[in-house]
RNA sequence: GCCGGGGUGGUGAAAUCGGUAAACACAGGGGACUUAAAAUCCCCCGGGCGUAACGCCCUUGCGGGUUCGAGUCCCGCCCCCGGCACCA
């Protein structure tokens, strides 16, 4: 039968009423006050959009309501919440935007952030406006150069030459986290090589307590991971290889020389120093490689083999990095003419250059161990350079013939290495480090992968690098007070192949006189990576009322670390691994008193749609705005977070929205229903069923468990409606509080009309569970002959075995399993089931 | 290749500690109400056998195992998604 309703659903009309009042009010502002002192603070922090010209994802939305129902949760519990918002508008991506276009960032990025702004409000997160941040905005960029120079004082900022990512499409240097698999991870253009000065932070040092720190923080274990991963800490040892003068006599040398006999016989003989993670292969190392950059190339190049030499380093530099990955596993390489000693087996081994060598990595040179590592392998066959066993695995014996590289470590033991003969692997590698150590020629080492970070960009769009080259002072920081340097505007703002920042052209800009000395000098005209600003930005948020530090003391004291940040794990090694660096710098410098920056972190899902991924390119995204204006933003949001679970994302499917929608529906009219009914007690099967909800409710949402949350809801408010009963008041009041996390407005519209005053989210409004209430009069329990379930009995919670076995006997189906045979055991699961354990027939 | 995460109806998914597999939804089918739309209400909905109701068998990627009992635990495979990738 149709109803009439007072009032039909409107949640266009009742969105726009609630948005409205909540700016006006300022629901969900923090006041000074609260900002520095509150009992019970609760910081839940989300990742602040790049504003893009095409606006808010649904990604986004996503990730932000889901941040969103775990804020809103928190302040229903009675927490001061701050949950605060901004727009990471620096960087390439809004450059090359611009740039395609044709506008200027100056002016294109306000819009952008207006048209966020409206969004985001739109789509009724719990967003404190009034502690926002705008990377862009010099009144923020003024504390990131700060930052910068705070590190630069402490001697954590280097300028150094090197190898860099080049990308020639967007004609700038990238990080190495940009670079995926040897492609720019914007254009996905092959990445070149360059070498150019750059500014990095020195993150290296802090790789250990990075990693550390890893075991106690409580993070999202695939974040985790892929951290470690990232830090990539290896045990094992360098070693040196004396370099073999032509025409040395080498036989009397031997294997048991130390470095220092060995000089006393060739004085001037240079030592290649490699790093290994298996010291213990050392007896197999039947030949050396260099990387092609390394500094000992020309040394020991003879003369015979130079032009080879020459010509292979020349195309392996203009290769780079990356198209040298590019050749996967095809290995090559160019003899240079000079031998080592390998100190292990007194034999004279020959050193190659070869291009899957990296410089960057460990001292740019190895032992080459074919028998046991698949490259040096791979390398050996292809030109015909001896392979020999020095691990034999079970079953092998110290002339079994290797077919590939056996690299396995767990089980082998050494043959063919002397002494060491038969030891086990973490044996053999201890005790032939030691020997080299006691040899003078080496020792125990660790590495990691991670590499320190260049923050240097030839790019326009970001912040000026606070720094002056003076020819007579060198490299001087801006001082303090003269800070922010500011951005000029330039019309003429796009990078060139020169590897030039665009600023580089803005002489006026540029000349200045030197702070120290007074004379002639120019600011640097690199700006500074968009991680940079990413790296700090929650610190900021709840002190962005002062304008003269970039942390206030007591504030920061009391609301960091963030209580909860939810985000995507694509930021797992990049801005995650950055932000916790500069935390854990600016705790040394002095100014923090914790050195990581999140207490809890959480990576949530990918939205798909219709079970593929969407793109542009394969027109299938999901445009935000006409879905809200259809269906308003409370049921998208219940959808979005009803579409599986949390943190493994969801299939994004059109008519899937029917759904939330009409519960919403149906949750709007038994409200407005009970709100008119005679006050009556509730249903006590109802009430049973309530106070399940909320248990179910109260654990799961801080699970991330939102859609079986939704679900219990859902179950519970068809169990009001059940037969089409009339709900009572107190069947339906605590639903309110409950859906108000996923549906803030249609909670603070139906808040209302229940007679409340005040906001839903004022007050702890969350309700109590209360297990009496829970607790089933009767239940049925399975009864199973032989594992199989053969019927159902009723019975009271914690009834005695005895009298449910009775009950159970007597089931007419379970007696028709029982006859004739012998019952052997019973398992009794207490009020679940109930199981008679016979003989065969 | 390495590191994560997965594989359950037509679809998205659910299932504390090993204890009634498929909750909650979508789509589909049937019906009520309605000028119409929106919304609402009721019924059916994994496969097979059988039937008057009831009942029986099968089913959680594949193959084994442990157990009274396995989607869940163990061993061996296959496939999909995400990340890293010549890191010595």
């Amino acid at each position: 039968m149709a109803r009439e309703t007072a009032t039909a659903y409107s949640p266009t009309e009742i969105e726009e009423k609630w948005q409205k009042i909540w700016d006006e009010q300022g629901t969900n502002e923090l006041t000074q006050q609260e900002l520095r002192d509150t009992a019970d603070p609760f910081y839940q922090l989300m990742m602040y959009p790049y504003p893009s010209a095409e606006g808010l994802h649904v990604g986004n939305i996503y990730a932000f309501t889901g941040a969103d129902v775990h804020g809103r949760y928190h302040r229903l519990l009675g927490r001061t919440v701050f949950e605060p918002i901004g727009f990471d508008a620096f960087g390439i991506h809004s450059e090359n935007y611009a740039l395609k276009v044709g506008t200027h960032p100056m002016d294109l990025i306000p819009r952008n952030v207006a048209n966020f702004t409206r969004q985001l409000r739109r789509i009724g997160g719990m967003f404190d406006w009034k502690h926002t941040v705008d990377t862009t905005d010099p009144a923020y960029y003024r504390w990131t150069q700060w930052i910068f120079l705070q590190l630069f004082k402490a001697g954590l900022v280097e300028r150094k030459e090197a190898p860099v990512n080049w990308c020639p499409s967007c004609k700038t240097v990238l990080a190495n986290e940009q670079v995926i698999s040897g492609a720019c991870e914007r254009c996905d253009t092959p990445v070149e090589q360059r070498r150019i000065a750059q500014w990095f932070f020195k993150i290296t040092r802090y790789a250990q307590r990075l990693l550390d720190n890893l075991d106690h923080i409580d993070w999202s274990e695939t974040t985790t991971k892929a951290q470690r991963n990232w830090i990539g800490r290896s045990e094992g040892a360098e070693l040196e290889f004396p370099v073999l003068p032509r025409g040395s006599a080498v036989d009397e040398i031997g294997n048991d020389f130390s470095s220092e006999s060995f000089r006393q016989l060739v004085p001037d003989a240079s030592m290649i120093r490699v790093y290994t993670t298996r010291p213990d292969t050392v007896f197999g190392a039947t030949y050396m490689v260099l990387a092609p950059e390394h500094p000992l190339v020309d040394a020991i190049t003879t003369s015979g083999q130079r032009d080879e030499v020459e010509s292979y380093r020349t195309q392996a530099a203009a290769m780079d990095l990356v198209s040298r990955q590019k050749t996967e596993k095809e290995k090559t390489g160019v003899f240079t003419g000079a031998y080592c000693l390998n100190p292990a087996t007194g034999v004279a081994i020959p050193v190659w250059i070869a291009d899957y060598v990296l410089m960057e990595y460990g001292t740019g040179a190895i032992m080459a161990v074919p028998g046991h590592d698949e490259r040096d392998f791979e390398f050996a066959s292809a030109l015909g350079l001896p392979i020999v066993r020095v691990v034999a695995g079970p079953g092998d014996g110290p002339d079994t013939p290797l077919t590939e590289a056996y690299v396995s470590n767990q089980d082998g033991r050494l043959v063919n290495s002397d002494r060491f003969d038969g030891l086990p692997y973490a044996d053999g590698k201890q005790q032939i480090t030691e020997w080299f150590h006691e040899r003078g020629l080496g020792e125990a080492r660790i590495n990691y992968r991670l590499h320190d970070w260049c923050i240097s960009r030839q790019r326009y769009w970001g912040p000026p690098i606070p720094i002056i080259h003076c020819n007579a002072c060198g490299a001087v920081p801006v001082p303090d007070e003269d800070l922010p340097v500011l951005l000029p505007r330039v019309e003429h703002f796009e990078p060139d192949d020169s590897g030039i920042s665009p600023l580089a052209r803005a002489e006026a800009w540029y000349q200045v006189s030197c702070p120290e000395c007074g004379g002639q000098a120019r600011r640097e005209t690199d700006v500074s990576d968009t991680f940079l600003d990413s790296g700090w930005y929650f610190l900021r948020y709840p002190s962005t009322d002062r304008n003269d530090v970039a942390l206030d003391p007591e504030i920061t004291r009391t609301w960091l670390p963030v209580h909860s940040y939810i985000g995507g794990n694509e930021h797992a090694v990049l801005h995650l691994l950055y932000s916790r660096f500069l935390t854990m710098a600016l705790h040394d410098i002095g100014h923090l008193d914790f050195e990581e920056p999140y207490r809890k972190f959480r990576a949530h899902g990918l939205i798909i749609r219709e079970g593929a991924k969407m793109s542009k390119n394969k027109g299938n995204v999901i445009v935000p705005d006409p879905i809200i204006e259809r269906w308003g933003a409370d049921t998208f949001r219940v959808y979005l977070m009803f579409l599986g679970p949390y943190e493994e994302g969801g299939d994004y499917r059109d008519e899937g929205i029917q759904g939330p929608a009409g519960f919403l529906h149906r949750l709007w009219d038994t409200v407005l229903q009970a709100a008119e009914e005679e006050p009556r007690p509730p249903d006590p099967e109802v009430e049973r069923k309530l106070h399940k909800t909320i248990r179910q409710v109260t654990e799961q949402i801080p699970q991330l468990s939102y859609n079986t949350a939704i679900a219990a809801l859902m179950e519970y408010l068809n169990a009001v409606r059940a037969g089409g009963r009339s709900p009572a008041r107190d069947e339906v009041d605590a639903m309110v509080p409950m859906i108000a996390p996923f549906a803030p407005h249609i909670a603070e519209e139906l808040w209302a009309r229940l007679g409340h005053t005040g906001s839903v989210f004022d007050g702890a409004n969350w309700p109590a569970f209360d297990p009496e209430k829970a607790r089933d009069a009767s239940l049925e329990l399975a009864v199973q002959v032989n594992g199989k379930v053969r019927g159902r009995v009723f019975i009271e919670p914690g009834a005695p075995e005895d009298a449910v076995v009775a009950l159970a006997r007597d089931e007419e189906n379970v007696a028709r399993h029982l006859e004739g045979r012998t019952l052997r055991r019973v398992i009794d699961v207490q009020d679940r089931l109930l199981n008679f354990v016979v003989s065969p027939e």
